[in-house]
DNA sequence: GCCTCAGATTGATATCCATCAATGTTAAGG
DNA sequence: CCTTAACATTGATGGATATCAATCTGAGGC
């Protein structure tokens, strides 16, 4: 996947007299885009982050032991964290009754490499 | 500002049986989580992040020359131009009718120092 | 089999948001 | 001033979303 922040190399040597000069760059494509913006969406919630730093701090957490430190109803703490699951950022794992939840290390490696380095 | 993902250091060493262990790590607080939302947001529209994926790249662009790439009218990009600024991660330069857009570096380091290293 | 408990799903609701037509604002050129 | 051009703002609208009560599902324990 290209860089989302990439230093144009060849700059348009145009005089740029009374106009500004147009767009020459490739940019991001629509679907490459979309990916993206699910990880963003995902973390672009108060709550969500907050769920999501609790389970890489705590490295494995189950959905129990969420909805008490955010304040949120169980079905709420759910549906959370199915949408940070959807965006690849964290893993379900069912042992017994509970389901434990942990980061995937890679998806946030990929955004992070998007942004800078 | 504290890192997002930070492994914790102190393992709880209870015998977590039949019960899985409480949440003792400190969370992200709520005006924290609330700032870097706003950031994440302002990224988690594929319109907003090609148009951000643009400025980034060129360095500097005006806003009539982000219309037709992206393929949405001048309001519209006005509306995401003004959520991006809002964000902090881009700044507005006016020089005659023109207005002129480039990215913020500071801030993005800022929100990839909280996502990794 | 039955009860209990963790969590997922559904339904309802209030709010937020992306989009654009229409209009307002401001700066340059005459 | 008057016109034009670049943006910003407003209003309207259709669609997404955060929230929780109620309900369903599935795994243990008896």
């Amino acid at each position: 996947m290209r860089r989302l922040i990439e230093a144009k190399v060849e700059s348009t040597l145009d005089a740029t007299l009374g106009a500004c000069r147009p767009v020459t760059t490739q940019m991001i494509s629509e679907e490459e885009a979309h990916d993206v913006a699910l990880v963003f969406h995902a973390l672009s919630d108060p709550v969500r982050l907050r769920i999501f730093s609790i389970i890489a701090a705590e490295g494995e957490v189950c959905s129990c032991n969420l909805e008490v430190p955010v304040g949120k109803s169980q079905p709420t703490v759910s549906h959370h964290t199915r949408i940070l699951a959807g965006a690849g950022l964290i893993a379900r794992e069912k042992r017994g009754r509970w389901t434990y939840w942990r980061v995937i290390r890679a998806r946030l490696d990929q955004v992070t490499g998007l942004l800078g380095e």
